[in-house]
DNA sequence: CGCGGATTTGACATAGTTCAATTCGAGTGG
DNA sequence: CCACTCGAATTGAACTATGTCAAATCCGCG
């Protein structure tokens, strides 16, 4: 069961009052342009203190989220109690997409940071399929870049450390400045990786000896961006 | 672009008539048993001789394909040269999902043996699923089943060889009895749970040594199913 | 200032790869 | 029916990237 005791619900979102509405999964949900719409089937903004869970592994599926601003991750426990941690939801992501095909989540996702979310129900999501073309092929679309994303992070678990690292920081970049904010800790890194920590470790070390990268804990720079997407 | 010049084209399917209609995307297609649908929205049968692709990377998405028998492996290959393996579509199985998302096929499917199919035009699906709750339903839930399938891939990429070729057999052990038959060479078993080839073949000898399995070749008996599980 | 967790560094162990050599086995042709 | 062939599979030996364990250092925070 999901303990959302600190978590504070800012009541329903006014998607259509959104700045991101054009951009949004939730805006959409709304509004496609083309077929009318409920004004708000629903939408829910809440805040996730650092630590707290969006839902948990097995929870009954009720929403997607779309963050709004800070990060998840999203992670599964094994039998023998080994953390995997199966993707990293920042700003714009989505988490829970699995709610749409599932009737429980099927990993828990817990805040890094303090987190904003939108909660779009999943009855919404699926009724809106039927209605909107629109939303459908936007719906099938991160369907698809989720596939996509899942067969790259099977490419690269048959790479070597130095090049998994290098590409996460690669996918990582902004368009715009060498600047890299990771909410994530090493450990994490390493969970997501499917490396041990100690090895995430000594490859930045190695990145930094070969002037490609300057690392201060969260905040990181990449000095030699060619260096950097030749290694990955 | 596809070579199809030896697939031999059977022609329409008359999903209404064929024995699976009912356990069959194509049957759904045709008909959910609420709605109305047209009786064969262009659902095509064919049978691809061994070695031949259904579909190769980046070809334009036009079906999505069911697999009556034979068996198929989807695969990439790195700028490296390096060939991946994705998935094995056998029985049942569907081939080229991701039509349904992209407008290209993201990996190439090729015969291992005389394999026939079943092609789904994508615009009819798509179109279904504006019209059926009940195919759209279908449909999410096979994409539930992908995105848990690569998870599990991703989970057993972090496991021993050995649990990743007990898996695999567990996972290609039929209800009724123990025999299994691999379609695949151990090159490609190997491509597939990214392992050297010699590593699947000694693990195989060991397998045998443990009396846990007998295998000659493509056929295989586990004579231990309990000892395997436990393995894997 | 000092505690505790996170990170880094070092030394060593090992699973799996790589390269090389052999054996097996399904087709093929005599 | 048997030899021949060629790719697939197996076996062996040596190498290496990464994991594991342990110790040292850093860092944020009360």
């Amino acid at each position: 069961m999901s303990d959302h005791s600190g978590s504070l619900s800012t009541g329903l979102a006014p998607c259509h009052e959104c700045a991101r509405r054009r951009h949004c999964l939730g805006g959409l949900l709304c509004d496609d342009g083309v077929t009318d719409a409920q004004p708000n089937p629903g939408v829910h903004r809440s805040v996730l203190p650092k630590g707290q869970h969006l839902h948990r592994y097995g929870d009954r599926a009720e929403t997607v989220a779309v963050i709004r601003s800070g990060a998840l991750k999203t992670y599964v426990v094994s039998p023998e109690g080994e953390e995997q941690i199966r993707a990293f939801q920042l700003a714009n992501d989505i988490a829970g997409l699995e709610a749409i095909c599932s009737d429980t989540y099927r990993g828990s996702a817990k805040a890094l940071s303090r987190t904003w979310v939108c909660r779009l129900p999943i009855a919404a999501v699926r009724a809106r399929m039927l209605e909107s073309p629109v939303f459908r092929d936007r719906l099938l679309a991160t369907f698809g870049r989720e596939l996509d994303r899942l067969h790259g992070m099977l490419h690269r678990e048959r790479c070597s450390a130095d090049q998994r690292v290098a590409a996460f920081l690669v996918a990582q970049l902004p368009a715009d400045g060498d600047d890299v904010e990771l909410p994530m800790s090493r450990v994490d890194l390493g969970r997501y990786l499917d490396l041990a920590t100690e090895t995430v470790s000594r490859v930045f070390t190695r990145l930094q000896e070969r002037h490609v990268l300057r690392s201060e804990g969260a905040r990181c720079r990449v000095l030699d961006r060619a260096a950097l997407s030749a290694i990955a």
